[in-house]
DNA sequence: TTTTATACTGAAAACGTTTTCGTGTAAAGG
DNA sequence: CCTTTACACGAAAACGTTTTCAGTATAAAA
C-alpha cells in the first residue's frame, strides 16, 4: 500500500490538545467530568484529525465487544429472513453491532458457529431455531445474555420468544371448518434433516384438535409429511392423491410447501380454489403474488426479531427483559373458497 | 463447567507447560521452529485448559482483524441473498469471518455502515450494489482489499465482478422472437429510490438490439418501468394494457416483477403461456413453483460470491485476483409457449 | 483561616496477544 | 579445532485503549 501514513492513535489527539491520554478517553466515553475548556479541545482535535478509535484495543481494555451474535439457520428462509431484518432494525442506533452465523440446519456447523461467535466475545447471543442441545444453551445462558427464538426450549424459559403455533394450527383449519370443508388434508414435517421442528408440529396438534371439536376424527389418511421445502410440497400432493382418500381443502405446515403443492395441483389440472382450497403458514414475500394469492396465517418475524433485540438490549442492562408471546395472524386471500 | 472465573490466558498455557508465552504463541500459530517435545506440551496443555485465544489481544498485536466486511443492500432479496451464501460458502475453512451490514438502498445508511464496517478494520471488504460514489470506493481500494459486485464501477476495473446482463437481456428476447413472437413487450427500471440500475438498463438495452436485429423496431409503447418490485409488475401490466398497443409476450427484468405481471395478467383473466407469454430474469428460488413454471435467466449469484471471496483471499495474500465474468444461462420452464 | 469535600487530571497499570531481539547451543564448514 | 550458520526460545517491547490510583487545585464548610 503506497500510503504509509502515520495512525492516528489517541495519544495523538492527547497531544494536540494538550491533555493526557486518560482526558481524551474520558471525554470521548463520557464517563468522568472534564473541564469544559479541555473538553472542547479533544473534540476539536478529533474532528481536526478525523481519529478513529482502534475497536480491538477497545475492546481489550474494557472487555466488551459491542457486538450480538445472532446465530441462524438458514439466510435464505423468508421467515428467518424476517427475524434478521428485525434485529437489523431494533439494533439501529444502539451501539451494538450484529455478528452473524449461519448453522445451515447442520449440528456440526451449528456447534462450531456457536463456539466462533463465543470466541468473538460477544456481548450478547440471539439463536434463530437450530439443535442444539438445551444443555449446552442453558451453559452459554449461564454466561452471556441468550435470547433463543423460533425453537421449544422447555428449560430455558426466561429466554425464549414464543409464537403460538398450535393457535394458529387450530386457527387455519377452524376457518378452512367455518368456509364448508369437512376433509381437509395437512402437509406437516416431523424432521428436517434430522432435525425434530417443534413449531410445525404444534401446528399439527392445532389441526388435529379444531377437528376433534368439529366433532369429526382426524384421518391418517389425509395427513402427508414433507421437510418444508417446496418440492416436498409437490411429493406431498402426488401421496395424498396417491392415496385415494378424497379432499376439498389443504393446510400446509409452512408456505413453501403449500408453494409446491399449489404447483402439483396446477399440473394435475386441479383448479385452486375452485375444486381444492388451499392455506398456508407465515405469509412469506411471496404468499401475495401466488396464482391464485395465497390465504395464510402469518408470523410476526420482524417483530420477533426486534423483541429479541430489545431482550438482549435489556439483559445487558440487568434488567429483566419482557418476552412477549407473539399471535399469528389469518391473511385471507384468494386461495381459499367456500365449499 | 465448574468455572472458577479465572480466564485462562496464553500465560497459563506456557506455566502449564514450562515454556514461554512467545513459544506458546509459535505454537499455535506455526510461525516458527518449536522442538516437537514443547509443541506437544503446549498443545496438551491447550487442551487440558480448553484454552480460548483472546481474539481482540490477537488483533490487536497482529493488526489483522481476520474478518471480511460485506455490505448488502437488501438482506431480503433473493439474488443477494444467493450472492451472501456463495460467501458463506467460499469462507468456509478460510479463518476468516464474515461481517455483514445492510444499507438498506439509502445512501445515508450505506455510508454509515461502510464506516462501521471499516471502523471495525477488516481485512477486506465486499459491496454488492449500491450507490456509493466511485470516489469513495477508490480510496477504499487503496487502503483495503476491495470487491464491488452487482454494480457498475468503470474506474474500478480491477475491483470488479461483472454479469453479462446486456447478452443476458439479448438472449431473453432471442429466444422469445425464435419462439414466434414479434409484439414483445418489456419491463424495465430506471431508478430505484432513486439510484439508477445500471444492471437493468443493460438488459433494455440488450433487448432493444435484438428486436433491432431482427429487422424490426423497438416500440417505446411495450416498454414500461417498474421498481423491481413484485407490486411494480402488477402495475407494469395495467400501464401496458391500457396503452392498447397488443403483444404476446412480455421480458421482464428480473423475476420479481414477472411474478407481479404474472398475477396481474391472471387477474385480467390472460392465460399464461397460451395467450401472453412470460420470461423473467434471475431464476430466483420461486420461479420454478409459479403457476406456471417461469423460463428465466439465471444469474449465477452463488458463484458470484463465491468468486468474490476468492478474489478477496487472493489479494490478502498479495496475489492478483483473477475476475471471471459471468454469463447468464436461460432456464426453459413452462412460461413461454411457441406461437 | 483552617479543614474537608469535590471536582479534575495525569501517571501508570492493566488487557492478552504477537513480534522483535538477543543469546545460547548444536550442526556444518574449513 | 575453530569459525560460521542455523535454529530454538526466553525476555521484553509493542499494539491502542480503559481504568485505577494518587494527586492537585478549588470550592464549600467550619
Amino acid at each position: 500500500m503506497p500510503d504509509n501514513e502515520h495512525k492516528i492513535t489517541i495519544l495523538d489527539i492527547a497531544e494536540k490538545a494538550n491533555v493526557s491520554p486518560s482526558t481524551v478517553s474520558r471525554v470521548l466515553r463520557n464517563s468522568a467530568g472534564v473541564a469544559a475548556r479541555k473538553r472542547a479541545a479533544v473534540l476539536h482535535a478529533v474532528a481536526e484529525l478525523d481519529y478513529r478509535p482502534n475497536i480491538f484495543a477497545q475492546s481489550l481494555a474494557s472487555g466488551q465487544s459491542m457486538t450480538i451474535g445472532v446465530l441462524t439457520q438458514n439466510f435464505g428462509s423468508p421467515f428467518y429472513d424476517g427475524i434478521l431484518h428485525g434485529i437489523l432494525l431494533g439494533l439501529e442506533g444502539s451501539d451494538y453491532w450484529p455478528l452473524f452465523a449461519d448453522g445451515r440446519w447442520q449440528p456440526a456447523v451449528e456447534m462450531r458457529a456457536l463456539q466462533l461467535l463465543l470466541d468473538r466475545r460477544v456481548d450478547g447471543l440471539i439463536i434463530i431455531g437450530g439443535q442444539i442441545s438445551e444443555e449446552t444453551l442453558q451453559q452459554v445462558a449461564r454466561k452471556t445474555p441468550l435470547i433463543v427464538a423460533a425453537r421449544k426450549t422447555p428449560t430455558l424459559p426466561e429466554n425464549c420468544l414464543y409464537v403460538k403455533n398450535y393457535e394458529g394450527g387450530y386457527n387455519a383449519t377452524r376457518y378452512l371448518i367455518e368456509m364448508g370443508h369437512r376433509d381437509i388434508a395437512h402437509i406437516t414435517a416431523s424432521y428436517v434433516n434430522p432435525v425434530a421442528v417443534d413449531d410445525v408440529s404444534q401446528r399439527r396438534k392445532g389441526y388435529e384438535q379444531a377437528i376433534l371439536d368439529a366433532g369429526w376424527q382426524p384421518d391418517p389418511r389425509l395427513i402427508v409429511e414433507g421437510n418444508l421445502q417446496q418440492q416436498s410440497g409437490v411429493l406431498a400432493i402426488e401421496m395424498l392423491l396417491a392415496r385415494g382418500r378424497s379432499f376439498s381443502a389443504i393446510f400446509a405446515a409452512n408456505d413453501q410447501m403449500a408453494f409446491g403443492a399449489r404447483l402439483a395441483l396446477y399440473r394435475r389440472g386441479i383448479r385452486v380454489p375452485e375444486d381444492v382450497s388451499l392455506i398456508g403458514f407465515d405469509d412469506e414475500t411471496f404468499a401475495p403474488y401466488m396464482v391464485p394469492p395465497l390465504t395464510t396465517m402469518r408470523q410476526p418475524d420482524v417483530e420477533i426479531g426486534q423483541a429479541a433485540v430489545a431482550a438482549i438490549l435489556d439483559m445487558l442492562q440487568g434488567k429483566k427483559p419482557d418476552l412477549p408471546v407473539f399471535e399469528t395472524e389469518l391473511v385471507v386471500r384468494e386461495s381459499v373458497a367456500r365449499r
